[in-house]
DNA sequence: GCACACGTTGTTATCGATGCCAATACAACT
DNA sequence: AGTTGTATTGGCATCGATAACAACGTGTGC
């Protein structure tokens, strides 16, 4: 029934066993350990000296028990390798950790409301103290719902429902940023591959190219969609090398776009020079392909920094209004865009001067 | 002190609540929930009848405060966004959920004794039942060496300690599987760009290319060193496209393999043509960059599974003799190696047959 | 000089589920 | 019929820490 270390017979030491050795009662132990202020020095000294002399550690079970707390907060992510996945990821344990809160994962292969009600359930029973939702929620569902209003939520990238705060990307600025870059670089129209249509952040993207061709008066022909992977760009560029109109192609993500590039590539068609290509998310590899990948640098990390900062403010204080925030993406050029062949060396003067790559910090 | 749903004074449901609404005992509740044999199919269905009534959820803590096991494992990661690191923490999550495990995670930015030992602290301060360390272990300290003594532990890559069972992918011999298709290819010799000696999988692979040379009778040309990123790929390919014997190299990642491509690019090599350029890791963009990567695949994800299929076993028996177990890498040949230049169509007879890629034998 | 406040420490009840053991019921055997 | 066995169920102690409250000693103000 008790916890024994694995190499004999011997029992993990309790608070009873360090506050005997410390001559103090066990509460004062959890006192000393849990950093409350009305405790004598000299106890204090005393009782770390016995816990460091019996190796002493918190029974976490215990104190989840009894406080009621598990400092540990749970996220829901899509089980692929996507960059911007791992990039977020990421940020949320720094900053989890940096807050003394333990990171419990569960993924889910799919996105329909069942299977992300299996993982959210699955993190209900780790007994987190609230949840970041890191996948697209197509299909909210009552049990959804009823998690998010019990439970401190933080969803992420525009999954949406009706009780929990959002943290995202603006994915139109993204996307505006992209095409009116492809524009002020003389091209007639740009071309847009989107993402898989139920991610949020996809379609904000497609209407936020949309938008802004509209609003430059350009035409908007058809967007392509594909589903992240290179290889689904790589299938549409097949098709795009195959139209000759096309010069300036807004990829919804680098991965993608790369996949793109290399069918441009094997129709004979040039990048930058026939056609210009604009990815997603600044990967790492963007800078060392060929040709170098313009793209829009997502935040990640910071967006899962933040996305930690309101879990915890929303634990502490449940009835703390909720505050959407959009942090900005940023455009980084670099060579797989040019003016558009024919309008000479100098191009239109950009709306926005291409000083993004100044400063190209990842995060 | 007692957990409270957030929206209301309603405390959640207890297996007391359940057992009073079903007629029965709160152990007969728990012999039900635990799938325990012998218990009367009506009494099981008065239960679960009860409890999905109640939405009652078994409280996580109190299971593990009163068992002794936490049903959690945990994992040691590296606190970056390379490719192989995800994928295995991908391959763990699936396994570990499949097998009813939840996985905690602690992320470490540095290698150090000290703090590895930091993440191990903070993972048995959960509670959990066993660890994967998937960092490399440089130094092995005698806090560390308790902690694998005392808890089940599986490391992953080559990480040594004592007492831990050790997962590992065959690096030598993905080393070998390259070097032998260079040398194949009718290459004179190979190059190496290695990556961070630290790292025990990157001294691996530099061994097995250079055992692989001395086999074959060919010089050995100094090994470069770079850090796993594109960017010190870069640095390394500036360096080796200065040096006019280099036909062939073998990059200890694909993300570097990237970078010195690049660099070889503006230094006017052409790739495959002149250099030819061998990666390791598959990832997923290495058949949409340019020009596609041949590279040395590593089961990723397979290797995961196997350590929490391990680590699961080491946990039911901590008696059991620890099993090291290594799993085969694959070459998989793209259009960044050609035969060499000058060897005309029909290249030198190989050293040995070039069936690398049909089934990789073991040393 | 007395009452009160405060800082410090100890005592007790409690969190919620499980392990162990006992009790019951009912079938199967000698 | 008596006895043994087996399946099913309940009672109780327990896991290890924390919350709430009580108790103690000391200083302070009136």
């Amino acid at each position: 029934m008790a916890k024994r270390s694995a190499d004999g017979g011997e029992r993990a030491p309790g608070m009873a066993d360090v506050a005997r050795v410390a001559g103090v009662s066990a509460q004062t132990v959890s006192r000393v350990l849990s950093g409350h202020p009305n405790v004598q020095e000299r106890t204090r000294a005393k009782v770390m000296a016995a816990v460091d002399q019996l190796g002493y550690r918190r029974n976490n079970a215990a104190r989840v028990l009894s406080s009621g707390r598990s400092r540990a907060i749970g996220v829901v992510n899509l089980q692929t390798n996507f960059y911007s996945r791992a990039a977020v990821t990421s940020g949320i344990e720094n900053a989890a950790q940096a807050a003394g809160y333990a990171v419990s994962m569960a993924t889910t292969a799919s996105l329909d409301s069942f299977a992300i009600d299996r993982a959210l359930s699955r993190l209900a029973d780790q007994g987190v103290d609230g949840v970041i939702l890191a996948v697209p929620l197509i299909h909210s569902s009552e049990r959804i719902e009823q998690f998010t209003r019990s439970t401190p939520t933080i969803t992420i990238d525009g999954s949406r429902t009706e009780s929990a705060e959002v943290v995202a990307i603006d994915q139109a600025l993204a996307a505006r940023l992209a095409t009116e870059y492809l524009l002020d670089l003389g091209h007639e129209t740009v071309w847009h591959v989107a993402g898989p249509q139920e991610w949020l952040d996809a379609t904000s993207r497609r209407e936020g190219w949309r938008a802004t061709l509209e609003a430059a008066g350009r035409s908007v022909p058809p967007p392509l969609e594909g589903d992240w992977s290179p290889a689904s760009g790589y299938r549409n560029g097949l098709i795009l090398g195959r139209i000759p109109d096309v010069t300036a192609v807004f990829v919804a993500s680098d991965e993608m776009a790369f996949g793109v590039i290399k069918a441009l590539h094997e129709l004979g068609r040039r990048v930058p020079d026939d056609i210009s290509v604009v990815g997603v998310d600044n990967i790492e590899l963007a800078e060392y392909c060929s040709p170098p990948l313009t793209t829009v640098a997502q935040p990640f990390a910071h967006m899962g920094a933040l996305a930690v900062a309101h879990l915890l403010r929303h634990i502490a204080d449940p009835d703390a209004a909720p505050r959407p925030t959009v942090v900005e993406p940023r455009l980084i050029a670099r060579a797989s865009t040019a003016p558009r062949a024919g309008t000479g060396p100098a191009p239109a003067p950009p709306t926005r001067r291409p000083d993004a790559m100044a400063a190209p910090s990842r995060e």
